[in-house]
DNA sequence: CATTAATGCTAAAACGTTTAAGCAATAACT
DNA sequence: AGTTATTGCTTAAACGTTTTAGCATTAATG
């Protein structure tokens, strides 16, 4: 029943020639090594008839090259990371590569443990959205492997990175939010001073800064990522008494989220208030009015981390590194 | 500056013992094997002091187990399968298995080679969304690893699958459109003959015929994958050109678009139109009527799957499989 | 005391590849 | 004809583990 899987040494002696011979014909080699033609032909004919597929197992323990690229996302069910996920897949595919994920929960010692696994799976490099508090561990542990980051990076650790224009999609959107006439915008951002998080409080503080308005620290909301259940409702309501009439959301989660509340809170959407959110999640095409938004790239982003870290894994060249930021694009909604 | 990285000879020759004592105690068989309690301790110190940590291929190798599960969704980026794809992986790393995932988009030609590229990576087994057009490579290849479905069975294919209750979740669906008293009630479902596509054909017809209504079968419209945009607007127009009142969506995709649209074209869901969906996504809970839908068990589905599977992959036990169909539950909203 | 048993370790083969080095045989030169 | 190249293949080591079999040494037994 369970047939025997084929490899190199029964071609070999089925055609009564050395494995070597096999293993130079199959991985292209022949030509280097004067293999005649005919005898070349007849190996991959006969690879073929038998169904010959190579263990990379046993090969990538003798070259020291996995042919995997291990993924780490905060979580692969969150619509944004799983696109990340899948353009990431694409790309890698195109080169021959295999993708392993984990997610970390926005959690660094799950983060760590999975990259722990990874190099232990001999992946040829990673591609990793660092979490808050994952500072220290990349700075100690000699990481032995290329690594990119996406999304965001990690201040004072010296790696490629590649994002998009956080400070900018910010500024643009709070932008909106002033030349709507709004005069107190209320930002709602993660609790954690990651480069993604930090650079669009700074955008909206310049917007805010340029537009004259009062850019009171109180109406800065830090919500942790476990924690929206519980602390966003008693957040939106404090700005709402606070009088604010805008919003400005750093992330999907924290937008789509607010959606449900106002809505359960009675809150007109673009005549009581405005909104603005980075991310595009489908929620915010479909909802009415729908939410005017900052789209990242993420394919972009995606496709460019994959190249650089191919790079990387390819030549070694630890030389330069790269630090890539991808602008986004504003979609505009009924919401502001 | 790239530390070499430590393996067992290197412990071996730190403590002037063999690389086969290393190797038994670092696996915990010290016991077994009479390795003195001091020795093993020594052992186990200095390989954290060292930093060591195994290399997966080597003993993948040795073993014949890469301990890497295969996961082939349609696509990791749609959040069904992305969730699935977390269930999973939480699953997995539970009995210290990872994931590596590929998508297939609906084409059983990319299927194919994923699992061919899965089988040559040594996976121990294999989770799959199979997809139209697939059940003959599933039948004339003899499969060499565990596999099995999720989501969906191939008919014909006798192996193990857990789905959800498609003929179940539809049946109800289209009740609650029947009991608000709606006359004709339009099908949205994929053109493929798989099993929950079919089912949930099924569990319409079942619906309608014991609800007394007419089924007339040119108000089921098959609408393929990959011809969403195109083809899904004209369906729905001509539907309600031919009196449908009431809509059925065999998934999130279907449901989703459709609401798009049918904001286009002004129909007032749950006064002009009712509907209803199988599926979950988060634009149902938000958008305003919410959408009433059947959600499937994802986490049940995909815990079952991976502990079936790691059954399978342990016990080699081919010798009952196991068909599981997991109970979804109603969500009441405002669309019907 | 002689035998058997238990203890604590080592040696070496094996997993399936890749690849450097080498070896005949033939071909191409002086 | 004698040397050197070229052609076409083979050999065998290596990658880092696991695991079986075995070897001393010490302890327990009759």
């Amino acid at each position: 029943m369970k047939k025997k899987r084929v490899k190199l040494v029964d071609i070999a002696a089925e055609l009564k020639v050395s494995v070597g011979l096999v293993s130079l014909v199959l991985s292209g080699k022949s030509k280097e090594n004067r293999i005649s033609d005919a005898l070349a032909k007849k190996v991959m004919e006969t690879a073929n008839a038998m169904g010959y597929s190579a263990n990379q197992l046993a090969r990538g323990l003798r070259t020291g090259k996995s042919g995997i690229i291990g993924l780490v996302v905060a979580d692969i069910a969150n619509p944004y990371f799983g696109k990340m996920a899948r353009f990431i897949e694409n790309e890698a595919s195109k080169v021959g590569y295999q993708v392993m994920f984990g997610s970390s929960d926005e959690n660094p010692d799950k983060l760590q443990k999975i990259i722990e696994v990874f190099i232990s799976r001999q992946v040829d490099g990673v591609i990793v959205v660092p979490v808050k508090g994952s500072q220290t561990f990349f700075q100690n542990s000699p990481i032995q492997v290329p690594l990119v980051f996406i999304d965001r990076y990690c201040d004072g650790i010296e790696e490629d990175y590649v994002c998009s224009d956080n400070f900018e999609g910010a500024f643009q959107l709070c932008n909106l939010l002033i030349n709507k006439g709004r005069k107190q915008i209320a930002s709602f951002v993660y609790n954690t001073d990651l480069s993604n998080n930090r650079d669009r409080i700074k955008g909206y503080r310049a917007a805010i800064a340029e537009g004259g308005l009062s850019a009171d620290n109180d109406v800065i909301y830090e919500v942790g990522y476990k924690h929206l259940e519980t602390r966003l409702e008693p957040a939106l309501k404090d700005a709402l008494k606070k009088g604010c009439d805008a919003f400005f959301f750093a992330n999907n989660s924290l937008g789509v989220e607010s959606l449900k509340i106002f809505d359960k809170l009675g809150c007109k959407m673009g005549k009581d208030i405005s909104m603005v959110s980075f991310d595009n999640p489908e929620v915010y095409h479909v909802v009415k009015p729908g939410i005017t938004c900052f789209e990242q790239p993420i394919e972009a982003m995606s496709q460019t981390a994959v190249k650089i870290l191919i790079d990387k894994i390819i030549n070694s060249s630890n030389s330069t590194i790269s630090k890539r930021m991808i602008a986004g694009n504003l979609v505009l909604r009924e919401s502001c």
